[in-house]
DNA sequence: TTATCCTTCCCCTTAAAAGGGGATTTTAGT
DNA sequence: ACTAAAATCCCCTTTTAAGGGGAAGGATAA
């Protein structure tokens, strides 16, 4: 039996790119998508899956709520939480609400693979849990905070430490610390290198 | 009759989105693709297309000699170069070697399919011309520099100036230069918003 | 309640980038 | 051969960023 997949991501370009990868895979079938929490609940009316690829920020609901909401109306659905690099903080909270597992968007195709026949396997898929988050906290504290990314965003748009600051109401020292700790963090020496591993890795 | 598209390109992630995005246009059919000059050349031997997708950078051979070789083989195809924004200087060399049209790696799928109806209709389709190209060029000279893009990249990989002077055997004044031209021509105030419009509109 | 993390702020120094010029030599296309 | 564009290099000044510290107040979760 094929798994039917749901998925539900605001950017379009994720709901593509995870679609156009889930159809290299034979054994899985997309069954549909939504691109928020509503027309998701919607969706679940009237139709059902096996598994909901479930992105943690939704525009109109938290993930979070979205994931305990699916559960009460359809006990057997098996959720993975999607995430982005800068919001692993919020896995435990998922998996509190009941998720099985969770991908990193940039995942690659093995990876979602793993996890989806893990999942119907009846297992659950946190490898953040021993590899991604663990192991990239013991070696340089990698979980950016609110105000880090907030800080970060501004920083890709070309705005300058005082500019922040000024923006933000703080001082431009408080900026200066957290373009540092974001260097340190991403294990990069400046921020052009800053900006791009940002891009590529999806946190802003 | 649906027009077989054949998609040349040396990035995996370009094919698997061009692909993915052609699947969208019912009236299309994406019949192969390759991934550098030499597969590109051996399909077309017992094969054929109707359109090629053809990237002008590839790994073995230029696309703009690719081109006049495919159209000296089967003189009916119709090509579409693709390239990226910081390749626009050499579309008319495609347009010299005999394509059709070109499409920019990042087009929308609406611009994609405008093309494909053009084409296959007989026409051309060279939106730079007037769109593209010169709004920008009149703006503020769009078009980089091989070098330019060159020096770019090292400062996205987080070298600074003297590092990249090292790396590229020339002065540090000179890469100061090119991050100037990189910043004035991209219309952006630091080497932050640099990286970010360079990453987000393929240049890198 | 204590320990931890986050956010805030400051000091210092040095290195790099930004902003303004100008100028020369290659390179490549007409 | 000529010309336009690219690539190279230099001057100057000011502003930012980077690298090294440290420290205080507040939230919060075990």
């Amino acid at each position: 039996m094929t798994p039917r997949i749901f998925i539900v991501d605001d950017h379009p370009m994720v709901v593509e790119g995870m679609r156009s990868m889930l159809q290299q895979l034979p054994s899985v079938e997309v069954c549909g998508h939504a691109t928020n929490a509503r027309s998701c609940m919607g969706y679940f009316v009237n139709n059902t899956a096996d598994i909901v690829l479930l992105d943690i920020n939704l525009p109109d609901e938290s993930g979070i709520d979205v994931c305990k909401l699916l559960l009460q109306q359809k006990p057997g659905l098996k959720i993975i939480a999607l995430t982005n690099f800068d919001q692993l903080t919020y896995i435990q909270r998922m998996k509190d609400a009941g998720a099985k597992g969770y991908l990193l968007k940039n995942s690659t195709l093995d990876e979602i693979e793993q996890a989806i026949v893990a999942i119907m396997n009846g297992q659950e898929y946190w490898l953040g849990r021993d590899n991604l988050r663990d192991s990239l906290k013991d070696n340089n504290q990698l979980l950016l905070t609110r105000r880090e990314v907030e800080v970060l965003k501004l920083i890709a748009e070309g705005l300058t430490n005082p500019e922040i600051a000024d923006k933000l109401f703080v001082s431009a020292s408080t900026i200066d610390s957290h373009r540092k700790s974001l260097i340190s963090k991403l294990q990069v020496k400046n921020t052009a290198a800053l900006i791009r591993t940002a891009l590529e890795n999806k946190i802003i």
